[in-house]
DNA sequence: TCTATTTGACCTAT
DNA sequence: ATAGGTCAAATAGA
């Protein structure tokens, strides 16, 4: 009965994403004045994300399914997670999800097309990209891009196949700004209560269901932290942490973006708590899809 | 020359 | 037998 209900709702929650998604689409091809475009933009990217933000939790596994999106749940959440040493990954193998998308974007992972194949009943081919890392890392990540048939604006089903675990190649300062370029949606961001060198970058901003690696612009105590691969990283963060997640943190993590990226802040407010008790000052962590489902 | 993409051939599951 | 997924040689371009 309630797996019915459920069902209803992803297949609701499913349809307001793709109706939202040509929504955007439309809206990009008005010639309006850019003010008005701009903020129908901002609105149209918050429900896309709120939607996929209902999504991840209704797919959890019924890990966190319930909606928790006060900061005394997200504690509790975490603080769960610590004392229990869960580790939040997925079988590798079973990790997939589906996207769609108005034209194809940087997701902030490195791909290589390995393949194109035409598709029965389908007017597009279907383009198959591995993981740049697949061989070197030996990541497994894989997706599957395809233009969908309903015309114009188009639309693209993109359909990701396990999971990535091959670390970012940016380790330092100079790997840092190769990353912003490499990324154009990387942002360089001041962060408050910092007397030194307070930066960060942060790429991939669609959360949750995006994968967000943030990098503090120091490297004296970055190797305090474990940093081969993300999944240790995230258990040492997890296990680290001690006080949660507060409100007031997000805020103000929020007020120090440069633009202000509403999203990202409650991301970063679990970086500012957690890494600055773990070390006395800025240090290099990945955060991924797996950490951000217990934000709610 | 090196790296990424293209594309026909081949493999595998149904 | 067929469709979908992957391989790998050829090709393009920086």
């Amino acid at each position: 009965m309630e797996n019915k209900i459920i069902d209803s709702v992803i297949q609701e929650m499913e349809q307001a994403f793709d109706r939202t998604a040509k929504l955007q689409s439309l809206v990009e091809l008005v010639n309006c004045g850019g003010t008005v475009k701009e903020s129908a933009m901002v609105i149209i990217e918050e429900i896309l994300q709120s939607c996929n933000a209902t999504r991840s939790m209704l797919n959890s596994d019924g890990a966190i399914a319930a909606p928790q999106r006060n900061s005394a749940a997200i504690e509790l959440a975490s603080q769960d997670l610590a004392a229990l040493h869960v580790p939040m990954r997925r079988d590798p193998r079973s990790y997939e999800r589906e996207e769609i998308t108005a034209a194809p974007y940087n997701d902030g992972y490195q791909w290589r097309k390995y393949g194109e194949k035409g598709i029965k009943g389908c007017t597009f081919n279907r383009s198959y990209y591995r993981c740049t890392y697949s061989h070197d890392q030996r990541c497994n990540a894989k997706k599957q891009v395809q233009q969908q048939d309903s015309g114009a604006p188009s639309l693209f089903l993109v359909v990701y196949k396990g999971e990535h675990t091959c670390r970012p190649s940016w380790s330092t300062a100079e790997d840092a700004q190769l990353m912003v370029q490499d990324f154009p949606t990387a942002r360089r961001v001041q962060l408050q209560g910092f007397d030194e060198q307070p930066f960060a970058y942060i790429t991939a901003v669609t959360p949750p269901v995006e994968p967000c690696l943030i990098r503090f612009d120091s490297t004296e105590h970055s190797k305090r932290l474990p940093s081969h691969t993300s999944s240790s990283m995230r258990r040492s963060v997890v296990e680290g942490t001690t006080m949660g997640i507060s409100s007031s943190k997000m805020e103000s993590a929020a007020d120090s973006m440069e633009p202000p990226q509403p999203s990202l802040s409650a991301i970063c407010g679990i970086y500012f708590d957690t890494v600055l008790d773990e070390v006395s000052s800025p240090c290099s962590v990945g955060l991924d899809t797996d950490l951000l489902e217990f934000r709610f």
